[in-house]
RNA sequence: GGAGAGAUGCCUGAGAGGCCGAAAGGAACAGUUUGCUAAACUGUCGUACUGGUAACGGUACCGCGGGUUCGAAUCCCGCUCUCUCCGCCA
């Protein structure tokens, strides 16, 4: 959620940030949170005045009563009721103006970064950085989904009956290979100074508004309603809700954690012959990372972030490419996005793996996730900072797609030592 | 699931209608001193909104919501959560 403040004080740059981002109706809404906003502080000014004449009468009776001198603490009570009406008005007036702000702020998505590239859809992405060669496989080659059957790792049919569809099962070396990416995945992030974490992988209303699923992406989690609760869509939301409510220490930044986690998508309306097979899961695993970050330093954390990511990448012998998306694809909440895509070979297609994104204060302020100035002893909103490192199912089908020959599948050279086999046939 | 107890600042914990934004101790931070890996002393030490260039001021907040009262951390009602015991149990 933006800052009023920040409104107030900068309305150009965020109309231009909103505008990018392709909110329509831009304009208004800012007008209207302004106009809101003067008349919000007025009332308040106004009651606060009110609310200090109470308290100083209060204690005035209070002394008058103890020296003995009830006649004149009544003849100053005989006043209060008035004022305690004016009061109330104005208490009303203002947690009406509190609640009217709150609905057009939470409408407003982040404004992204000047680097962002203008655009409205996934055509106007710029392509940031691009690594191995993206070489189509030779005739015969098999889609992931066919390769899953022929070696027997994965079950969408059994999959389908016990859950529906988009629950697979992996099995035997499939199995295996799912267990040795997240192994890898994790190992690899500790190296890097990640500390582990295993979250629960339901959240509660709370979480879900502090990461910015609710309410924007109410109907894209699967909702526990009996008890509240939500199952999780990335470990992004427990992890980073760990420190809602949180002042931190300068000295205790950046945090960095990283986290395995199921993900649990409901994907409604998102159906067609593009997604098929592992391209798109309602339940699948996913390492994450996170990071918060002092404000000033978020930009070169995301930049590492990347970094890291694309190493993996690199690691697991895939070809990629890294993508800044342009204002009218990024999420609500993301300030800078970098989605890092693997190439199909069989599919002759992209796939996203990866998506790293600064958020700025945008959740920060919803989480009241703040640090404190050493020098002025003052609390400011902090960065928060993620990214899947990495998604497994799209590096799954790349891995197999890509790595086919007669002889079977040719785990890379990193995972042969979590998997203990270097082909699955 | 049953019974009981509780919820106060970073922590422990006092507070029982006005003198309470809140004692005391600890932790932390800064300084002084002695010296050695620590101690003593002094000071600072909640958050949010709001007015002000600032200094500084106003208001709200003692789990959450409501009520009584001129005045509530303190009294009343509802809710939530935590702990202990019992039951069940991966």
């Amino acid at each position: 959620m933006l800052e009023i403040q920040t409104i107030r004080e900068n309305k150009d740059r965020v109309l231009a940030g909103l505008n990018k981002k392709r909110l329509s109706d831009a304009d208004k809404l800012l007008s209207a949170v302004l106009e809101n906003d003067e008349k919000r502080r007025e009332i308040q000014a106004e009651l606060n005045k009110l609310q200090e004449e109470l308290n100083r009468l209060s204690s005035e009776i209070g002394a008058l009563m103890k020296s003995g001198e009830k006649q004149k603490a009544e003849e100053i009570k005989s006043g209060i009721p008035g004022l305690k009406s004016a009061i109330r008005d104005l208490e009303e007036a203002l947690q009406q103006k509190e609640e009217a702000q709150y609905q057009i702020l939470v409408t407003l998505p982040n404004i992204p970064h000047p680097s962002v590239p203008q655009g409205g859809g996934p055509d106007d992405n710029e392509v940031a950085e691009t690594s191995g060669v993206p070489a189509d496989m030779p005739e015969g080659s098999l889609p992931h989904w066919d390769l899953i059957r022929k070696y027997d790792i994965i079950d969408f049919e059994n999959g389908n009956k016990v859950s529906g569809a988009g629950f697979p099962f992996y099995k035997g070396k499939g199995a295996k290979l799912q267990r040795a990416l997240i192994n890898f995945f994790l190992d690899e992030a500790e190296k890097q100074g990640y500390n582990e974490m295993q979250p629960p992988i339901v959240i509660n209303k709370d979480s879900g508004f502090g990461t910015g699923q609710l309410p924007d992406k109410d109907g894209q989690m699967y909702h526990v309603q009996e008890d509240g609760l939500y199952l999780i869509p990335t470990a992004e939301v427990p992890i980073t809700n760990y420190f809602r409510d949180t002042i931190l220490k300068e000295s205790e930044l950046p945090v960095k954690c990283v986290g395995y986690t199921p993900c649990f998508r409901r994907e409604a309306g998102s159906w067609g012959a593009h997604v098929r097979g592992l391209n798109r899961l309602h339940q699948f695993d996913k390492v994450e990372i996170v990071q918060i970050a002092h404000p000033e330093k978020s930009y070169a954390i995301l930049e590492e972030m990347r970094k890291y990511v694309q190493s993996l990448l690199e690691k697991l012998e895939l070809p990629y490419r890294v993508l800044r998306l342009c204002g009218g694809d990024m999420s609500f909440t993301s300030a800078l996005t970098y989605d890092m895509e693997v190439y199909s070979g069989a599919q002759k297609r992209w796939l996203e793996v990866s998506s790293v994104s600064n958020f700025e204060t945008f959740q920060a302020n919803r989480l009241k996730l703040r640090a404190k100035s050493e020098e002025s002893k003052k609390t400011y909103l902090l960065h928060t900072l993620n990214g899947s490192a990495l998604a497994l199912p799209r590096i799954v089908a790349a891995i197999l797609e890509n790595n086919q020959t007669p002889e079977g599948i040719k785990i890379p050279k990193v995972l042969v030592p979590y998997c203990g086999f270097d082909t699955i046939s």
